[in-house]
DNA sequence: TGAAATAGTGTACGTTCGACACTATCCTTC
DNA sequence: GAAGGATAGTGTCGAACGTACACTATTTCA
């Protein structure tokens, strides 16, 4: 492992494909190129690392810059390096993912004149260098997750219903679940605590509310 | 996106966690170091990725250049990439973890007179640079793996019996398994054939022989 | 006050998981 | 050639878990 002249000094970037739930679909954050290669083109939020930065570090950058939000969960995902990922030249990307609640949703849009915006996973287009295999593989991971983890709690606000976490896991896994018997699945985690308040909203029976015991822990189960 | 002159050109090296199991413990593969830094200490296999190659090619590259072996399991792990990780300035290395059948075993040792040999994982001296993290990372990928899918199978050879099958089970978890659970629970993958072949073994009964149905596929089960 | 809409609740069955002990076969030794 | 030592090989039962399934409760609005 000595200085090999022959080695390349790729550009390393990171990317994250950031989640979130919003208008009953599960969505994710895209922002616009606004150079080339892929001038115009939308593309999972990222950038260069930065000399003296951890890896983590400069995903959770890109995330901050694009989203505004901090704290999210954030996980690294899979490092992509084909030789042609980037036609500038050879290029390493470290991807991550992010869970979004709602509610923090406050895009810094336009501040710095960049286009940015949600979009729904299931009518994607094609997006710049290989980011749909990204998005690809971090909804694998994240649908894998449910199974063994806590990892849906990350999407929930300060109080939620429980019908609306069962439509996290739903948009997740693409399908329908049984109400009764999803209830008796998150309770047993004996991570969600009920609390005193009830939601109002429409005309029928209020839903009671509740909340993430550890927020921002997430548990591996069974 | 846009190539920023603040960023760094890290390093970019592959690493690989080569597993195997041999004298009824659970190794991995460690070559010396020839040179500073950590000079003369044990670290991964690896070396820096080329300027047209691609990561996987990378680490295939440097198991088969350390084992002679091919056609191996081979699957990213993790990228690491603190700041400080390499005193010789920002380094980027993206791990890997190998599964190796006991019998595919030829260490090319000295033949570029480099020092090599497998070491037992519960008996490890500390490591270059952050390789014992690596190792740890991988160990722990690897006991997960095996909860969900067939990636044992991958250590075993041609022809190997049910105990030794065991055995590697309860080396990678560290604890002792039930005989007839574990016989049940491996024969319903489905995966796995019995053979005429016995193999005579000691003085006492002979095992039968099993093969894997598909050499090379791991599959995810449950 | 009735209709529409979502919230909330329990049981029964089948499958899976885990604990558990004895017989079979071969070799070695006396 | 009999006995002892060593590993291979085999089945049952109870507990826990997962899954299918339908009706009542509460609110708003017409």
């Amino acid at each position: 492992m000595t200085r090999n002249p022959r080695s390349s000094r790729p550009a390393v970037t990171t990317n994250v494909v950031v989640f979130t739930l919003r208008d009953d679909k599960l969505k994710l954050l895209l922002v616009r190129r606004r150079s080339d290669p892929y001038k115009g083109m939308w593309a999972l939020p990222g950038g260069y690392v930065e000399a003296d930065e951890d890896l983590d570090d400069s995903a959770m950058r890109a995330l901050e810059d694009s989203t505004g939000v901090a704290g999210v969960y954030l996980e690294q995902l899979y490092t992509f390096g084909a030789p042609d990922r980037d036609p500038r030249g050879r290029s390493i990307s470290v991807a991550y993912y992010a869970l979004v609640p709602s509610e923090k949703l406050q895009l810094r849009t336009a501040s710095d004149s960049e286009a940015i915006g949600w979009f729904a996973l299931d009518e994607l287009e094609p997006l710049a260098f290989d980011h749909n295999e990204m998005v690809h593989v971090a909804h694998q991971r994240l649908a894998a997750k449910l199974a063994y983890s806590t990892i849906a709690l990350q999407f929930m606000p300060q109080k939620f219903t429980l019908s609306e976490l069962q439509k996290v896991y739903e948009r997740i896994l693409n399908e329908k679940l049984d109400k009764r018997n999803f209830r008796k699945r998150v309770l047993a985690l004996d991570q969600i605590d009920q609390t005193q308040e009830v939601r109002r909203n429409g005309s029928h029976r209020p839903a009671r509310l509740y909340s993430v015991r550890n927020p921002g822990e997430v548990q591996i189960i069974r």
